[in-house]
DNA sequence: ATGGTAGCCTTGCTA
């Protein structure tokens, strides 16, 4: 089972590349991120033409998330549990094949001494103690998407740049871990321990050029998954568009 | 110190 992840920065300017990649990648889930758009909007006929189904979680402009798959969607949440007030569409979680699959779409955060740093770091806490929840299933889950989250020094061009920075700062690195300590595998870490493979580079300064990047979209694994895992790689490809996301895909395949 | 890019659908906000 091939799982992705990809944050497109509007679905409607990015379907083009999307279908493109469903149709080369051939994944069996896609969580997408930053969908941007409600769900009367969202193109489900074109993606159900190209031999996916869709459950979609929208707003108006901004955010939005999604998780496309080959195979039927059991929807099991539509927002983060823990906070009742919290009507970003930032999350949505599925049962697809018997593995569980959340498409996260993590708070930026920035700037760190706005109130938006403190959902940000309440959102993690959140997502922490929903974990704790999933890992007592003991049902293979696979948390998948944008964490706005840079893991460690190695994940980023250029970390004393970013030390006061929301995606960074010590307070969402701690954070970070103490979900990551719950028992999850981060895929692509622990396949290419030594790898500097970012999955953002930002638009603007001839980032891409430079390769001037973040790790910042994430595929977090439960034991039961991390099992099965075989492969994770970041594809680059649709960075190089004319007219591309400021992500790239991030993949892995597990054993059925 | 500023502005540099992109998307939404406004003339600002978010990233």
């Amino acid at each position: 089972m091939k799982i992705a992840s990809w944050n497109v920065n509007s679905i409607k300017t990015r379907l083009p590349h999307v279908l493109a990649w469903l149709d080369t990648a051939a994944p069996d889930v896609l969580c997408l991120q930053e969908t941007k758009t409600v769900e009367e909007n969202f193109p489900a006929l074109e993606i159900e033409a190209a031999g996916y189904k869709s459950a979609v979680v929208g707003q108006k402009a901004y955010n939005g998330v999604a998780i496309l798959a080959k195979a039927p969607i059991e929807v099991l949440e539509r927002r983060l549990p823990g906070e009742k007030a919290d009507e970003q569409a930032r999350y949505v979680e599925a049962r697809i094949e018997g593995v569980r699959v959340a498409s996260v779409y993590l708070p930026n955060g920035n700037p760190v001494t706005t109130e938006k740093f403190d959902y940000k770091l309440r959102w993690l806490d959140r997502l922490t103690r929903h974990t704790e929840a999933l890992l007592k299933t003991e049902e293979p889950f696979v948390l998948a998407g944008d964490f706005n989250v840079i893991p460690t020094a190695m994940d980023v061009h250029d970390p004393k740049g970013w030390t006061e920075d929301a995606l960074y700062t010590l307070p969402t690195r701690e954070k970070f871990r103490a979900l990551i300590h719950l028992g999850l595998t981060d895929a692509f870490r622990s396949l290419h321990p030594a790898a500097h493979a970012f999955t953002f580079w930002d638009y603007q300064g001839g980032a891409w050029q430079r390769d001037l990047g973040l790790r910042i979209d994430h595929l977090l694994l439960s034991p039961q998954a991390a099992d099965r895992l075989e492969t994770c790689e970041i594809d680059k490809s649709p960075r190089a568009k004319e007219k591309p996301s400021d992500h790239t895909p991030i993949w892995c395949q597990i054993s059925a």
